[in-house]
DNA sequence: ACTACCCCCATACTTTGGTATGGGTGGACA
DNA sequence: TGTCCACCCATACCAAAGTATGGGGGTAGT
């Protein structure tokens, strides 16, 4: 069995190495620590079995690499792996193609059999979201643009600052900044930042 | 030996907990999901060697940890083990107290090596760290009335609220937010939160 | 074709944010 | 006693943030 853990930790990747291992001798565990080496080791070893995913990577948003990884290989389950257990973090993932939800927090026994329900096919998901499903999913309701704005108003950029980097006039990013503050229902930009990083919204 | 391990995810800690024993087979190790329960193991086991704590943990933070640890048993050696590989953190756990300071992103070789520095007496310390030390503590440099002003600013609070809050004129929340941007060396509120954040100065 | 969005721009306006000066109090310390 | 410093206030000014209105262009769905 073939494995790829992608995760931006070395030490968790080791420590996980040897969880993995114990329990199953006949494992093969490639490791990544981004989601750009990710891709190249999934398009190199086209016998994957499983990708294991962490959410909050650096560089490449973890939901942006499920997308990719989903998006090129839609036959290869990917599992994630996160510290968030927010509902909406897991249905988002769930949404975009994962097919197992694991948190950090959860015993090496319990991943081990999340790990099994999808390599059988299933979905493995933490009890919390069965209860309810779909509470909605803030991101789709801000525009890609939005988002971008969003993106680097979270860095604490001006005004000015994100027109220049985003090539757009002022008075488009001030729009942009007065939708995003509607939408989630703040008044200032600040707050906004704030609400962002609790959304897991920002970057 | 015996080695106390702090990390709210149990994941996390079993694969350390392989690492460990494979590199040390003597090793003894305890494991705390939080601060609280680190500081009840520590009591219970006056012959502790050695804690690895996580940095940001849940509920209690990772700081306050690290400074009750040190506090109530100084003779025990702390490492702290982070995701954050930021200068100021770094600075800031060593002021605490700690003696040794492990990026999550390091191989278990080069933690192992930090352990069995730290465990002979020494202090281990990236390298990043040590080319130039002393920046040190942003938090002195802090008035009691800016770090009043800065808590609330870190809640997207508007001047003239704040200036409510804490029954001032607005004039002078002005000033101190002004002084607060110069002293964290950023060029507006949103900046300043992100620093704070950052520094751990908020709230 | 019509509608609904999303995206962009401009102008004008009010409010807030941020800076600069200057001045006042009280406590700490040499 | 004089000096430093944290703390407070007022006024004024400019820059930035935020709101409002109106318009143009693209694309997708009915």
């Amino acid at each position: 069995m073939k494995v790829l853990l992608v995760d931006d930790h070395s030490l968790f990747r080791e420590g996980l190495a040897h969880v993995l291992a114990g329990a199953e001798p006949e494992i093969t565990l490639l490791q990544a620590a981004d989601c750009v080496r990710a891709l190249e080791l999934a398009t190199a070893h086209p016998d994957l079995d499983l990708v294991l995913l962490d959410l909050n990577l650096p560089g490449m948003n973890g939901f942006e690499g499920l997308q990719r990884l989903c998006d090129r290989f839609p036959a290869l389950p990917v599992v994630i792996l996160s510290a968030s257990t927010r509902r909406a973090d897991m249905q988002h993932a769930l949404d975009l193609g994962a097919m197992g939800f694991v948190p950090k927090d959860a015993t090496s026994q319990q991943m081990l059999q999340s790990l099994r329900m999808v390599l059988a096919g299933g979905v493995a998901v933490p009890a919390a979201l069965v209860r309810k499903a779909g509470v909605s999913d803030w991101r789709a309701s801000l525009t890609d643009r939005q988002r971008d704005v969003l993106a680097l108003l979270a860095r604490g950029m001006a005004n000015k600052e994100i027109a220049r980097t985003l090539d757009l006039a002022e008075a488009t990013v001030k729009m942009h900044v007065t939708a995003i503050m509607r939408l989630l229902d703040v008044s200032n930009r600040t707050q906004a930042v704030l609400a962002a990083q609790r959304l897991h919204l920002d970057q």
